[in-house]
RNA sequence: GGGUAGGUAGCAGAGCGGUCAAAUGCAUCAGACUGUAAAUCUGACGCCCUACGGGCUACGGGGGUUCGAAUCCCUCCCUACCCA
């Protein structure tokens, strides 16, 4: 069943949305069937992409099927400068070569849900780079200090007496001027974001151009309840395998499954209403609903095949701790080779040392069996074929000459 | 320019002459349990060694004092905060 224009705008509209400023008019605009500017600002600071990045980047999507056009802007020269919203302490200056790596990973990544046929894209150091420090200072001249400083967090790390360098209060001030360069219609960030959004509303209206319209998403939750982020580790990444996937989907709360469906997925909002329901009353097991929502997953970033693959790999693998059948092989040389140094060979242990606590530890086994002997030599005619097994998900199988 | 506090394992953060490969928390890894790669509980968590023991390298860099230093001294580098 086909939406409608208007559901579609609705639905772009309120889905996984936190905050909207100026968003009656936005609305009248895609109506209209304006091809707005749509503008996402990216900082290359680490070289993935995970989940919690895909709200916004499903958004840009919805926009872009409504005829927008996706203004992509690399935070090359703000990369520089760091920006301060979701950090607890100062961010480092990336160094200008890092960025340029970053970015060649990430537009792949991008490339994985945006047409990037149809996109702009630009890097923020075509227009910052130029400035001087007369043009900074007249920009400046929007804001005062005490704003700033009244951003929650800065007055956090002020009232800890951690420090607050200068240069980090530019940063808003640049990506605001992004959207004047650009001129943007509307502009996409995290509730985080909400300071430099709004300065770039500022900034526009200072240069005679209409205020861009601000659609803020929800913030994602990581795969243990706390805020989505590399540095805590517990983030699903868009180059994740599809197993990797899968398993980390199927790792979080049960509370999260809905939210899930929601913000990363676009299973029709009807079909996750039902789905909530049913998990609220009982009759749909948790379990069954995040394997859905691991397969739909999976899916928007591989494709369907892949999704069933490891759904498949999942549920023989771990809930039925069956040894999956596409396993790498490897070559033994009995002679030479214990137990211990196929482990590290293979890369299921770190060290020799780790392969040595694995094995006192219970944790491989081959064909089933624990290995109890740390110098477990290996045989042809007892394990030839035979499959290594280390922690869950650690398989080699086992070939002689 | 002046003052102060610091630089310790992936991160955060104890230790302040021997019992320190270094408390604790997070992250990580293994085990048990489970619908689950969740939660919880248990254990491990520098590297190397034919291994309930031994060796080597580590606490910003360099040098020194000492039988012995992450801990004391000198020097260099770096960082933060406060005052001007």
């Amino acid at each position: 069943m086909e939406m409608t224009r208007e559901q579609k705008i609705d639905e772009l509209l309120t889905r996984g949305v936190a905050d909207m400023i100026d968003g009656e008019r936005l609305r009248e605009r895609l109506m209209r069937g304006d091809e707005l500017r749509v503008k996402l600002g990216i900082d290359p600071t680490s070289p993935n992409l995970h989940i919690g990045r895909s709200v916004v980047l499903l958004k840009l999507r919805d926009f872009q099927e409504l005829g927008c056009k996706v203004v992509l802007i690399v935070g090359d020269f703000t990369g520089q400068i760091g920006d301060t919203s979701d950090k607890e302490s100062e961010r480092p200056m990336l160094k200008s070569d890092l960025i340029k790596e970053n970015m060649r990973t990430y537009t792949s990544q991008l490339g994985m849900l945006i047409d990037l046929s149809k996109a702009e894209m630009h890097s923020n150091s075509e227009w910052l780079q130029p400035l001087g420090f007369d043009d900074i200072g007249t920009e400046a001249e929007h804001f005062s200090v005490a704003e700033f400083i009244a951003r929650e967090n800065i007055k956090k790390r002020l009232d800890e007496g951690k420090r607050v360098s200068l240069r980090e209060m530019l940063y808003p001030l640049m990506q605001g001027y992004d959207s004047v360069a650009v001129h943007a219609d509307v502009e996409l960030g995290g509730t985080d974001q909400r300071f430099n959004l709004l300065a770039g509303r500022r900034l526009q209206e200072a240069h005679g151009q209409v205020a861009q319209s601000i659609l803020m998403t929800d913030l994602m939750l990581g795969t243990d309840g706390r805020k989505m982020s590399s540095s805590w580790g517990n983030t699903i990444n868009l180059l994740d395998t599809p197993n990797n996937m899968f398993g980390k989907v199927m790792s979080i709360a049960d509370s999260m499954i809905v939210p899930y469906l929601i913000h990363c997925t676009r299973v029709p909002l009807a079909e996750v209403e039902v789905i909530e329901a049913k998990l609220f009353d009982g009759e749909l097991n948790p379990r069954d609903a995040k394997l859905r929502l691991a397969q739909e997953i999976v899916t928007l970033y591989h494709s369907t095949e892949e999704g069933e693959k490891a759904e498949k790999y999942f549920v023989e693998t771990i809930s039925e701790k069956k040894i999956p059948e596409d396993i790498p092989v490897t070559l033994v040389n009995a002679e030479q080779e214990t137990v211990v140094d196929v482990l590290v060979r293979m890369q299921l242990a770190t060290s020799k040392s780790d392969a040595w606590r694995k094995i006192e530890q219970g944790g491989v086994s081959i064909d089933g069996e624990k290995i109890s002997e740390k110098d477990t030599h290996l045989d042809k005619t007892k394990h030839h074929n035979k499959a290594l097994k280390v922690g869950k998900h650690g398989f080699v199988r086992l070939q002689f000459s």
